[in-house]
DNA sequence: CTTCTGACA
DNA sequence: TGTCAGGA
């Protein structure tokens, strides 16, 4: 198939296709026209690229993983240094968000007490 | 009409 | 990430 096709049966668009190739998470074949020329199994391919995007790994990340998450079911078939990068992405996240709850709760805290100041001030 | 590359904000 | 130019 070609690049049009494969963005509507993934709903990634063409040129985010071609930055996904750039990046070295692609390689598709190429037809006499220069066009790009994609197997079915890339399909499934965007759809994990998909994925491990959303799950905030890089694309270094994910092109050093391909081989390791390129099972049929991209939801079950990861090996274990991609469920690595997975709960190092988690235990960061978690980090972050520690962090901002700290910011949040500190930040709650301020309001509060320059709440009843004003409340003091302007009632007496 | 579809896709390609490269550039730019 | 999204958009445009200029070709094939």
């Amino acid at each position: 198939m070609r690049i049009s096709e494969l963005s509507r049966r993934t709903g990634v668009r063409p040129h985010q296709l071609r930055y996904y190739e750039s990046q070295g998470l692609l390689e598709p074949d190429r037809n006499l026209n220069g066009y790009r020329e994609y197997g079915d199994s890339a399909v499934v391919t965007v759809n994990q690229i998909k994925n491990l995007l959303a799950a905030g790994l890089s694309s270094q990340d994910i092109a050093y993983l391909q081989p390791c998450a390129s099972g049929e079911d991209p939801e079950f078939e990861y090996c274990g240094e991609l469920v690595d990068a997975l709960e190092a992405r988690l235990s960061t996240l978690q980090s972050r968000i520690d962090g901002l709850v700290r910011s949040r709760d500190a930040l709650q805290d301020y309001i509060d007490k320059a709440g009843v100041a004003r409340k003091r001030r302007t009632t007496g």
